[in-house]
DNA sequence: CCCAAATACTCAACTTGTTGACTAGGTCGC
DNA sequence: GCGACCTAGTCAACAAGTTGAGTATTTGGG
């Protein structure tokens, strides 16, 4: 029921497919809100249907036509109420932490490796949020940035996606140190 | 599927009633696997048919019966499993996040207040993660505890969920100074 | 020249998760 | 001594999310 709001503000940017939508959760909202393409599309019919959103459709020469989805009035002034309503706390799920949890009684090596790679794909997402900060910042500093710029809301959750990811390879870090100690101190005493 | 693995990670600490594990989930377990008590129930049911884990009548004199549940041969076999296996990225689901996104076009003044009682909440959580430490630590140095204790997965699944909190606390903090100083622009300008 | 990847979706079946109400006795504070 | 909250769950109905496959065309790399 609340992915709809996800949408309409990725929408508060412009006509986009849903193509273009599945592409946008997974660089930029999807650090705090994942769906899939499926889910997408059934959510974007069913918006329509409520009135939220409006779809273009746009015959193209070489290729499937494609549906531009625009917020309607009514679906801005959901939107803002939606900002208005208190929300749910975050929900999370992250199987790496439990089998972090259960390391003690499982296989450390497999656990260490899966830490080393959440560490890379952490490091990685980085990367790609620099360079989305950097298209936003367009060569302003931040704070010509935040005083200028017309909407500073994705601006703000990208730098809650940035400490996210930060924070990640930290404890990612941690971790193998702490299992690595653990590790040699195993074989060494008994 | 996966809320079993986080189950039998608790497990791993002894004998518990469904109850138990759903305030474990609350206190602790929430920064990374949320769940209602009736998923629990449900799932500690399908895991008895599949002979993971297994349940002790106990009869009490003023209260109903409880049944305490314990992991089989077979649930630490799968467990272990489960921790060799890769694993799926970080799931999140945040409305907060999706509000703030669309702050600009919505109700500045109430996404304010929904930044400020997650603050006090992310606050309120250190208190508790705080609490839970020292009791692990249990007057060691945290260097004497990596080295001594049997178990340190739950001790490092903690420190995440202290850093993640620290950072919220952070997160709000920026979101409502730029909100504020866009606010007095914004009435001083126009 | 062929294969892979990108565009732009759709469908069906299945598994999970959410909501709200209900049972039933006990204890704690005002 | 009454109402609220705690223990310890259960049930049913519904909403939401996941998985896997399928369609059809085009662009780009080796």
């Amino acid at each position: 029921m609340s992915l709809r709001n996800a949408v309409m503000a990725v929408l508060l940017d412009g006509e986009a497919s849903g193509y273009d939508l599945a592409k946008a959760f997974d660089a930029s909202v999807a650090n705090f809100w994942m769906c899939t393409p499926q889910q997408l599309y059934r959510e974007l019919d069913r918006m329509e249907a409520d009135d939220l959103i409006r779809a273009r459709t746009v015959e193209q020469e070489r290729r499937p036509n494609k549906r531009l989805f625009s917020l309607t009035p009514r679906g801005l002034e959901a939107l803002a109420e939606f900002t208005a309503e208190p929300h749910k706390p975050t929900a999370i799920r992250d199987e790496l932490m439990v089998a972090v949890m259960a390391a003690d009684a499982g296989d450390v090596e497999k656990v260490k490796a899966s830490l080393r790679e959440r560490r890379q794909w952490a490091e990685a997402k980085i990367g790609r949020y620099e360079r989305i900060k950097a298209k936003l910042l367009d060569g302003r500093t931040e704070e010509e940035f935040l005083t200028t710029a017309e909407r500073v809301g994705p601006y703000l959750t990208l730098l809650r996606g940035l400490s996210f990811e930060r924070d990640n390879v930290r404890w990612c870090a941690r971790c193998l140190t702490v299992l690595e100690r653990r590790g040699a101190r195993l074989d060494a005493s008994p």
